[in-house]
DNA sequence: TCAATTTTGTGACCCCTTTCACAAATCCTA
DNA sequence: TAGGATTTGTGAAAGGGGTCACAAAATTGA
């Protein structure tokens, strides 16, 4: 492609945003104990990395850093968090209130990001609510599933978190298509299928289990295995 | 396998593993529904991945298939069953029995799976006993923290989950490691170190969500992104 | 001012994973 | 029994991501 040749759209490995995520959350440390500085080899052994790769990690986005210094921590940050989308305030809605909703209703971790949970879903709030209702802080109501198309629309919401039955995922998603709701978290070990343009993010728990039992198994010996 | 030469360890990716834990679902799906054959390209459609994958992923273990047919469904569920150890039943203990620890007592999935609760510890049993009886059904006792090691020990405790907040994930941890206890699932968003021997998956939701963030705001359009 | 020191940014290399493409094996039908 | 159809298993090629090593840039100290 020459002629406009430095367009280069480098394509951002899957790994790499996911190294992002936690390099913010170790930043974020770092800032509160008033931390000004930090070099990549520090950066890495707190997430468990190689420093390279932090340093290639970051390149794809720009030049943070100084050479002979370090990074500034507050300006890496608020760097990281532009590419993460992390400085935008993600609307979220739950759909499906009862053990796993509940408990997502009440993370008190999402109070301190960016992810906000504005609405509640249940096809049963009458009887939902009794069991949850000291939870209910923010989304102070559960509304019924008939009417999160209305609802997604005016409260602009961002992103679909599915904690129902498997078996209801699918028509939950496809709900949550029709009303525009792009993004999907989906708990329901259930395969979901979503059209061009949406995005689907499934958490399996027997995945993860079935991976920490394998590595169990297979005795590897050491293996942190973050991802 | 001609004298001991063929030993030819092969190293099995990660991502194989996954995948494995997603045939196996779909699989169980289709035992179900009294399929007794699939071919490569429809386990591979109803997975979302590369049909040569799938046969890739499978010739690590073995030839399950029959050549012209296709694998036959229970004998390859039973195969993939073997390969991610779900076969052996596996004993997990939940550490922090709050908002998502009562969740997990009470995910009914578990119970299909090969995979039992036998033991759920916090600091304040008392308190929370009265907050989750109604969940406590297998393991029907919230134990003090202080006794894990003993118990860990008794109940042959192979996963350990913390589901604590997250300043304390690493000396729940410690303990854990000090039970001999191999496994750890970690939900705390905090950076967890352990031994050599020793296993670590981390469950972050807040990564989840900016990776899905992540995604959304780089305008990809059509992204399924299992992982 | 200059040399020694620190640490980034990145090209080059390497390894791992995925995809492609096809021979081999099996089934089906006439 | 033979020929056509199907589908696996796998070598080879392609692609991506991670690590290494070093030049370039900034700092420090004399
Ligand atoms: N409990 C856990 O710890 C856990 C962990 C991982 C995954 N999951 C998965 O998350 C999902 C929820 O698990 P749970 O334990 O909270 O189950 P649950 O039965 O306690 O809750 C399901 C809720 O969904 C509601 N619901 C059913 N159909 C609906 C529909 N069409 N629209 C809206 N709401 C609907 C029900 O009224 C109920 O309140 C399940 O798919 C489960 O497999 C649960
Ligand atoms: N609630 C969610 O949906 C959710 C989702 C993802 C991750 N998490 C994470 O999971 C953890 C638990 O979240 P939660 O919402 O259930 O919190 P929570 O405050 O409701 O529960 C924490 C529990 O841990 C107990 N505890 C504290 N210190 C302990 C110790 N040293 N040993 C044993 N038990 C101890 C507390 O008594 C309490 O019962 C947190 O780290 C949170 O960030 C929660």
């Amino acid at each position: 492609m020459k002629g406009v040749t430095k367009l280069k759209y480098k394509k951002i490995p899957e790994a790499t945003i996911r190294r992002l995520s936690r390099y913010s959350r170790s930043l974020e440390e770092m800032e509160g104990k008033g931390e000004k500085v930090v070099s990549s080899a520090l950066l890495a052994k707190k997430c468990a990395v190689n420093a390279a790769q932090v340093r290639k990690d970051l390149a794809y986005f720009g030049e943070f850093g100084i050479r002979g210094v370090g990074y500034y921590v507050e300006d890496l940050l608020n760097n990281i968090k532009k590419i993460l989308g992390s400085n935008k305030e993600w609307k979220m809605a739950v759909i499906g209130i009862g053990n796993l909703g509940a408990a997502l209703l009440s993370y008190k971790d999402f109070l301190k990001q960016n992810y906000t949970i504005v609405a509640a879903f249940d096809i049963d709030p009458p009887r939902v609510i009794g069991r949850v209702s000291e939870k209910l802080g923010k989304p102070a109501e559960v509304i019924h599933i008939n009417r999160i198309k209305e609802v997604a629309r005016e409260r602009k919401i961002d992103i679909g978190v599915i904690a129902t039955p498997p078996s209801e995922a699918q028509s939950v998603a496809n709900l949550l298509v029709e009303a525009g709701v792009r993004g999907i978290l989906n708990f329901a070990p259930a395969q979901v299928t979503v059209p061009a343009g949406f995005v689907v993010k499934d958490v399996f728990f027997t995945t993860i289990l079935d991976n920490l039992a394998y590595l169990l198994s297979t005795e590897t010996g050491y293996s942190i295995d973050r991802k």
